[in-house]
DNA sequence: CATAAATAATTTGCATACAAACTTTTTGTG
DNA sequence: CACAAAAAGTTTGTATGCAAATTATTTATG
């Protein structure tokens, strides 16, 4: 590789990083990171999920998952109870607090989306969706 | 947006994290990081730049910078000279060590290139590296 | 049924990233 | 030239992420 910009490697995590910047700058009035807009999205489609299946789901490492509860814990947002069928694990539900957000966030989210993929046609936008789908899903080398 | 899956975000973070994670492993066997070895890249162009200068072309934080120099410098790869004409400015260079690892590690990160690409056609490679070099350097909103 | 293996969560340690505050030095302005 | 503004680098604090190790519990196996 000639030049780091002809690197996909490089190109995939800054392209990344200015929708992750532009989300979080929006998402900051409410004091959510995109990370844990994602969480909480997971949580408005079904509550009382298991650690492990929203880490599966959102394809984040354990401590990773214990990490981001925690803060979404101790904002409020979230609680942990204790499963009643299987005492290794807590349930994770929404707190009234953690509710209220689902349409505000979701707003927010999509106004994002919305505005950072303006510079594509529709045609460049599906193409694009479906790369970065395979590529992520992608099994391991 | 319905499902996390369809937002862009979420999808650009994932397919990075893959090719992320696959040339961290690979690279690994040198204990170089992928974004050591983008910065080592950038010197391997051209020695002796500035701190800022790195952090321009790598669109990375003086902080962030920071910390890269802190660990390179310590693994013995880079040392840093205090700039003849700028008191305020170290000139970054790369150490004989620094410089052995150019040809390797480029190889490492071409195959790399090579098999987490290896899924798509030409012509849609075109298209991907055009929207990723797009986005990325898309003004802010 | 006893025990090994697997699972869920957590803890610790390390490496990005950025924001904000601070220090030192250089530039620009009146 | 004096002084404000800008620039370069560093420090501190917060938030991801993963690896590896640990604990507690459950499942599978002989």
């Amino acid at each position: 590789m000639e030049r780091i910009e002809d690197c996909f490697g490089f190109l995939l995590g800054k392209a990344y990083q200015k929708v992750f910047q532009l989300e979080k700058a929006r998402l900051s009035e409410y004091g959510v990171t995109p990370v844990q807009f994602v969480l909480l999205h997971v949580l408005w489609e079904k509550d009382g999920q298991k650690g492990v299946e929203l880490g599966t789901r959102l394809r984040l490492d354990g401590a990773t998952i214990t990490g981001l509860l925690d803060r979404l814990e101790q904002m409020g947002l979230i609680e942990r109870r204790p499963s009643p069928t299987d005492r290794r694990t807590n349930l994770i539900y929404l707190t009234p607090r953690g509710r209220e957000l689902e349409k505000p966030l979701n707003e927010i989210s999509d106004e994002v989306n919305r505005e950072a993929m303006s510079i594509f046609r529709e045609e460049e936008l599906a193409m694009l969706k479906s790369m970065l789908t395979r590529l992520g899903l992608e099994k391991e080398a």
